[in-house]
DNA sequence: ACAAAAGTGTTAAACTTACACCCATGC
DNA sequence: GCATGGGTGTAAGTTTAACACTTTTGT
């Protein structure tokens, strides 16, 4: 911090600041924590098993919304930044200890949280699943790992000469063995001249904790653009070993679309180095090559 | 908001939560107030006044950093989502009404304000100057716009194998008549394996209140990458009808290069609707043609 | 005439897209 | 053999970058 000096009247003046004598707002960070997924059965011993993207969920053991799921979070302390807070609210609640965080966006609507006046701070989180799949769902918590599947449902255009309307609703679904979460959120983004204003309303909620259902959506959409804009955030989700195959599936899977092979090697041959190993053996193909990141290539890229 | 059923053990839980048991942090709105101003004297009859970009700044009348220079900006209060308290706010300082607004990042290190816990959420907002450079100035709060300018003034690089370090320093001068604000601000990225972080700590402060400094210091640097990434923002810094090469000149001083006036046109094409009206003549050269904004052209842009 | 801004055309290089094709493996 | 993942080449289309060149105006 670069220091300030005070004069005396200024010394005075802050000693006699009353900062409890305004209204203020609890501050929490709430984390959408992702991580591709395997399943474990393998329907044909060709075939490699398939792989998901999940997100990790807390069951709320008390008020308010006791027995939802929410995202894991919670309050910022004195004399820590909200990436701290957020890295030890990760650490304490899911002992995941080496996210890649990301804030993406501020939730403040006024009645958000029952119990009064918070303000959160979303991250996107995004870990590799091969070293924290075990740890979640042991504790009392109940940390658990959802798969996570959103469907753009309908999209309604209202345009005028000088203003459009946009609707987009988005049919979010979470699912873990038995349990079945839903939600269904409609975003309006609205032009006006030059200035665009998007909103969000959730108008289905089975399952969720506070207004997480509209965080994980925006988290989503927040990794989506990422991944489709430059792709080295998706190098977060994967181990330190892996087959351009798989890493392949993974943008696929996030941006739910099917990719061109040769095309999108080309993209990612300048950010991957080949290493001597090759992918262990056992399926019914030809055994892949590991790569590892070129760590080089990220530090000149200009976003 | 969604609508949640309490079961009466949830409505006693909540009569009897105490939100102020816990340590709570104040939360403000900062405004970076950025607009394309024009220099008044004009060199040479055939030469166009020079544009600069300008930002909006208030001189404290108060502790702390009284006298100081800082942004536009206040308290968060209830009922108010943290964009409507950035509105506001900007009304209220500056009788900015119409400006756009879009969050850039949170400031929340530890010691960051002398008056205790106080977090701050930054925003850019930009604005055509012609509506309202008249009235900065006039208030007691001594609104003013300042010329701004940085420059990137050294970098360090500490490449090892699997950790590197960037350095970056950043030189900020603001002007306006006789009054020189200047600072100095370190840029710190470091890439350890996958993970980057990048940290901001002010060298050299002359005349800014707070960590503003280092505020404007990366609204600054957002409002660049936007720009390069997808031009479109620039246009709410633009007049409803202006030419071709005014919308090049922001582009450039914004980016501080020169840019190429047939690939530039190019680019901005579909952005851009030809009006029948021509800029006023007077100056020595072809007179210009006006241009609107293309707002159907925005709708369907992916970000 | 001339300097400044306004504006167009043309070409080479770079990147994207789409598709066709071959390789290696385990059952 | 054959399905599955692993992997390469190539040609068409699009975008970007660089440069050369013409137009219109007020003094």
């Amino acid at each position: 911090m670069k220091d300030h000096k005070m004069t005396p009247a200024e010394e005075k003046y802050l000693k006699q600041y009353d900062i409890k004598a305004y209204d203020r707002p609890s501050l929490t960070a709430d984390m959408a924590v992702f991580a591709i997924l395997t399943s474990d059965q393998q329907e044909e011993y060709r075939k490699d098993p398939k792989k998901y993207l999940g997100i990790l969920l807390i069951r709320r053991g008390s008020y308010p919304y006791k027995d939802d799921y929410g995202l894991p979070g919670g309050f910022a302390k004195k004399n820590e930044t909200i990436e701290e807070t957020a890295h030890r609210e990760l650490k304490e609640e899911t002992s995941v200890d080496s996210a890649y965080l990301e804030p993406f966006s501020v939730f403040s609507r006024p009645g958000r949280d029952p119990r009064g006046w918070i303000i959160s701070q979303g991250f996107l989180a995004l870990v590799d699943a091969g070293k924290y799949q075990v740890r979640a769902g042991t504790d009392a918590w109940e940390a658990a790992w959802f798969r996570i599947d959103m469907e753009q449902e309908e999209l309604k255009k209202h345009v005028r000469s000088d203003r459009a309307d946009i609707t987009t609703l988005y049919r979010l679904k979470l699912e873990k063995d038995d349990i079945r979460l839903s939600a269904l959120v409609k975003e309006t983004r609205v032009f006006t001249g030059h200035h665009e204003k998007t909103e969000y309303t959730i108008l289905e909620d089975k399952g969720f904790a506070f207004d997480h259902a509209e965080i994980i959506v925006r988290a989503l959409k927040a990794l989506r653009e990422r991944t489709a804009q430059s792709g080295r955030i998706v190098f977060d989700l994967m181990p330190e070993l892996f087959t351009l195959y798989s890493l392949q599936e993974v943008h696929e899977i996030i941006l739910g679309e099917k990719l061109l092979t040769p095309n999108f090697r080309r993209k990612m041959a300048p950010f991957v180095l080949e290493t001597s190993q090759i992918a262990g053996s056992g399926a019914g193909h030809r055994p892949a090559k590991l790569f590892k990141r070129n760590t080089e290539a990220f530090y000149s890229l200009p976003f």
